[in-house]
DNA sequence: ATAAAAAAAGATTTTGTTGTCTTTTATTCT
DNA sequence: AGAATAAAAGACAACAAAATCTTTTTTTAT
C-alpha cells in the first residue's frame, strides 16, 4: 500500500499537528521516540517534507519541527504524494504501462472506484481536522 | 499496492486462464514473452503458485503450465495472499503493530471500508469469470 | 565562542528483483 | 526398454531499490 517512508511521514505529520506548534517545536529525537521509528530515517523524511513546505523547521538551539497554519490546512494527500509520488493514485493496479478507460486492464474499472475511495480518505480532510480527532479520541500514532 | 511479483502473478494466472488448458499447456517462455515480464522471475512465481495448488504444471516435453478446473474456481484473492501474504488485507494501513476497532489508528475506520472494497474486487469473482471477461472484451494483460 | 539543533551527504544493510546455471522429471522416439 | 529431449524446479549470483545508520556541515540561541 503505502511505503514505509510514507507511513512514517503520515504518522509524524499527525503527531506534529497534535502535539507541536510554533511555540512548542519538537526535535527529531522526541518524535522518533514517541512513534518508535528509526530516528535518522525519520529525519530524512522530515527534511523531504520540509523542502516541500509540508512541515516547518527551525535550526539551532530551541529549534525543531512544527506545522504552520498553512501546513495545517494541507491534506494527507500532499504528504503521500510528496513521499510516494503521484503514480500511487494514477498508475495501473496491475503495473501495465498503458491502461486507461479506452484500453483497460481486467481490473481497471474496479480499481478506479477503489482508488476514488482511497483518495476520498486522505484528500478531503485537512490535516488539522484529522489531528483534532486524534486529540479528542486519544488515537494512537 | 501489490508488489511487482503479485502483479505478475495476477497477470500470469489470468493469461493462463484465458489461453491455456490441460490439453494446451503453456511454457514459461511463452507466458513471459506474451506478458513482457522477466522469464526467470516469472518462473519462480509460477513455482510458488504451483506449490500452493493455484496453478497446475506438468514436466517433460509437451509439459507446461495450465489451470485445472479447480484452479479456475479459485479467486484472485488466493493468488494475492499466496504472493504478498494475508497481511496486505489485515495489517494496519499506517503500519502500527496493534490497530483494531478497540484501539484504532487515525485511519482505521476508513481503511476498513476501503479494504472491504478492494477485497470485493478480487474475492467474489472466481478466476474463470474474470478470464471470460478478458476473452470477451479482448482486455490486455 | 559554545552548544544545540536541523540539514546534508554518504555508507551500510536489508529486501526485492532479475539473471545464470544445474538438477530433476516426464515424454517421445527409436 | 533405453536414449534423447523438453520442460519445470531449484540453487545461487548479480543488481537495484528501500531502509537504516554515521558523519559532517550549517544555522542560531545563549
Amino acid at each position: 500500500m503505502f511505503s514505509k517512508s510514507c507511513k512514517y511521514a503520515i504518522r509524524a505529520v499527525l503527531f506534529l499537528a497534535a502535539n507541536a506548534s510554533e511555540a512548542q517545536k519538537m526535535g527529531v529525537r522526541e518524535i522518533a521516540d514517541a512513534l518508535d521509528v528509526p530516528k535518522h530515517f525519520l529525519a530524512k523524511i522530515l527534511q523531504d517534507l520540509s523542502r516541500h513546505n509540508l512541515v516547518s523547521s527551525v535550526k539551532g538551539p530551541s529549534g525543531g519541527f512544527f506545522l504552520s497554519d498553512k501546513n495545517m490546512r494541507a491534506t494527507l494527500r500532499s504528504v503521500v504524494e510528496c513521499i510516494d509520488g503521484p503514480e500511487i493514485f494514477t498508475g495501473c493496479i496491475l503495473g501495465l504501462p498503458v491502461c486507461s478507460s479506452e484500453n483497460p486492464c481486467p481490473m481497471h474499472k474496479q480499481a478506479v472506484v477503489y482508488r476514488a475511495g482511497l483518495l476520498d480518505l486522505i484528500e478531503h480532510q485537512p490535516i488539522v481536522e484529522v489531528a483534532r480527532k486524534v486529540k479528542e479520541q486519544g488515537l494512537k500514532l
